[in-house]
DNA sequence: TCCCCACGACTTTCTCGCTT
DNA sequence: AAGCGAGAAAGTCGTGGGGA
């Protein structure tokens, strides 16, 4: 069984997985306010100028989506080296588009980890997407504002993050598959108005593989929720939504809690859970035979599970393709 | 001495506009 | 269309800070 504390993993662990968190225990360095100003002024010229702007307004455009990116999160969408991903977000930054936080994380046995720096949106980023895309800026720059001042769930956030971008990571040097679309939470709430939206997943991936699509809710479990919210959030799920839900915990006691609660929500139904822990996907990652089925004792791939059939989506438009931003401007949500 | 991350310096490759 | 050059982007290597 692979060691659970992820700062344990090394670059040289063929499938290390950096930037998964372990939860709720990091401190954030964060600019003590926002900025509040809009103007693009003279920013404008610079950024027409720019021969990466395209992807600037992706990686902008993935910040408006999932609020918090890592260093780590934009090397796996946007570039080929953690460098170049340090030099554009550096440039960001200096164009006051984006801003930085630095995480520390305290170690059990004293002293401190450095982490990879947070990046969000400031109002200005907010407004130069929302001019890009011709939008109303008004709800990005809310968002953004949010995402900046109730961080609560950062560490959960970026949990989820990490997961998504590993799997596009892990995915990208495949020929004939890949993660297409990725929608964050406020994406998947809106198709939980109906239910209550507290209890909708945290994430949605598209996996395309050479023969189907398979889609995907992510639950990211923190560790820290009763079962009797899990078996809301399960009822939720089987009411909600269709196809698979993966579920992954920190550790493998709490994948059989969790397994326990939706097998008691769900006995009698169909329901496309499967379960896994952190332990796991640090050792075989996201791709890996890792996703237990209810009452089922083996552990499958991802891209093993059932799917539709293959529409026009193409593979090499999946996010972390070379150029994939150039041709879905709205990002990782985007068509 | 080692680890992890950010970043500076230098080199190589790519992109774009201009000229012929 | 082809050739050229300037500047930007990307690759590589080493260093430094903060820690064990």
């Amino acid at each position: 069984m692979a060691d659970l504390d992820p700062g344990r993993y090394r670059d040289s662990d063929a499938l290390a997985l950096k930037w998964f968190q372990a939860g709720g225990r990091t401190i954030f360095v964060r600019p003590q306010d926002w900025e509040p100003t809009t103007s693009v002024g003279t920013l404008a010229g610079a950024l027409l100028r720019d021969q990466g702007r395209t992807r600037d307004m992706a990686v902008l455009a993935s910040l408006g989506q999932h609020h918090y990116l890592t260093t780590g999160h934009a090397e796996a969408l946007f570039f080929r080296s953690a460098r170049g991903a340090q030099r554009r977000m550096r440039k960001l930054e200096e164009w006051r588009l984006v801003t930085r936080w630095h995480q520390m994380e305290p170690r059990s046995v004293g002293g401190w980890r450095r982490h990879p720096d947070v990046f969000l949106l400031t109002a200005r980023g907010a407004t130069v997407l929302a001019h890009y895309l011709r939008s109303d800026p008004r709800p990005l720059i809310k968002r953004a504002f949010s995402a900046f001042q109730y961080a609560f769930h950062l560490d959960h956030a970026l949990g989820t993050n990490g997961f998504f971008a590993s799997l596009v990571q892990a995915s990208r040097e495949l020929p004939n598959q890949g993660l297409y679309h990725w929608l964050g939470d406020d994406g998947i709430r809106s198709a939980f108005q109906e239910h209550d939206p507290e209890l909708s997943p945290d994430g949605f991936g598209r996996y395309l593989t050479a023969d189907a699509e398979i889609g995907f809710h992510l639950e990211w479990d923190s560790g820290t929720e009763r079962p009797q919210r899990l078996r809301a959030k399960a009822r939720a799920a089987l009411a909600a939504v269709r196809g698979h839900v993966l579920w992954v915990a920190p550790w493998p006691a709490r994948e059989l809690t969790i397994r326990s609660a939706l097998e008691r929500e769900s006995s009698g139904r169909v329901a496309g859970f499967h379960t896994t822990h952190a332990g796991l996907l640090c050792a075989h990652g996201p791709l890996g035979p890792v996703w237990r089925p209810l009452e089922q004792d083996d552990r499958r791939p991802l891209s093993a599970l059932p799917g539709r059939a293959r529409g026009p989506l193409q593979i090499e438009d999946c996010l972390g393709k070379p150029g994939w931003w150039e041709r879905r401007p709205g990002g990782t949500e985007g068509a």
